[in-house]
DNA sequence: AAGACTTACAACCGCCCCGCG
DNA sequence: TCGCGGGGCGGTTGTAAGTCT
């Protein structure tokens, strides 16, 4: 049986007060973001270190935008989910100054409710009334003017990172609302390459907004 | 004015992955 | 090679704030 990650029992729970949030700014300040398990002890925190590290990444942290996403974040979230699925911290990672934590919550009480109220399905972007075609092959023209269909075979460039959500790769839906879900992605840009061993791996970074060009 | 209901989001929980000894 | 432990992730819950009746 594996052990807690704390003593529960001797941790605060709960809202962070202002004075723990300054001793854990205070401390990643100074000895920059180490063991999170030691990291309450060392900081003077009654916290669980995951505890600690939740509200970093999603809180404190300098880099992050607070307040309302704007419109093309919204859409580009929207894109990445049809992409990725619940991957939320993949989402957030193309989100400069976005949490996946952030984004799970928005997609939750903004986004699905939005999609559903189009009478799109927020899981797999059919429709949800009528008007659903299937076809097996299609082609990839057609696409001048306004969106008024999607094709999921962009799916197949995560097939192999991401399973199951790519089997939608055929559906097509018709009469959408305009949503601009074109869902071009962009080949990984390489950003270095190592040695390791005899061969040569290449080590794929994605440029974060490059699924909007 | 107050209670009920809804919304938004911070925080927690438990599982999984991966590095390390 | 294998087991352990830390960190990360996604799902869920708790609760404060806002809105409705």
């Amino acid at each position: 049986m594996r052990k807690p990650c704390c003593e529960k029992k001797e941790t605060n729970k709960g809202a962070w007060s202002k004075l723990e949030d300054q001793k854990l700014i205070d401390y990643i300040q100074k000895h920059g973001e180490g063991c999170w398990r030691s990291l309450p002890q060392a900081a003077g925190l009654l916290r669980c270190g995951k505890s600690c590290r939740l509200r970093w990444v999603n809180y404190l942290r300098p880099e992050l935008k607070r307040g309302n996403f704007a419109e093309d974040e919204e859409d580009l979230i929207i894109k990445l989910h049809a992409l990725l699925g619940n991957r939320w911290s993949l989402i957030a990672g193309r989100l400069p100054g976005r949490t996946d934590n952030e984004v799970k919550n928005y997609w939750n009480t903004h986004v699905k409710r939005k999609l559903l109220q189009m009478g799109i399905d927020p899981n797999n972007r059919r429709l949800v009334l009528s008007s659903v075609i299937t076809k097996t092959n299609m082609s990839n023209e057609s696409n001048s003017g306004a969106v008024d269909s999607v094709s999921y075979n962009n799916n197949q460039h995560l097939n192999s990172a991401c399973g199951s959500e790519a089997e939608e790769s055929n559906t097509v839906i018709s009469s959408l609302p305009d949503l601009n879900l074109d869902l071009t992605i962009a080949p990984p840009v390489i950003e270095e390459r190592q040695i390791i061993g005899s061969s040569q791996v290449e080590c794929a970074v994605y440029n974060p907004t490059s699924v909007l060009n």
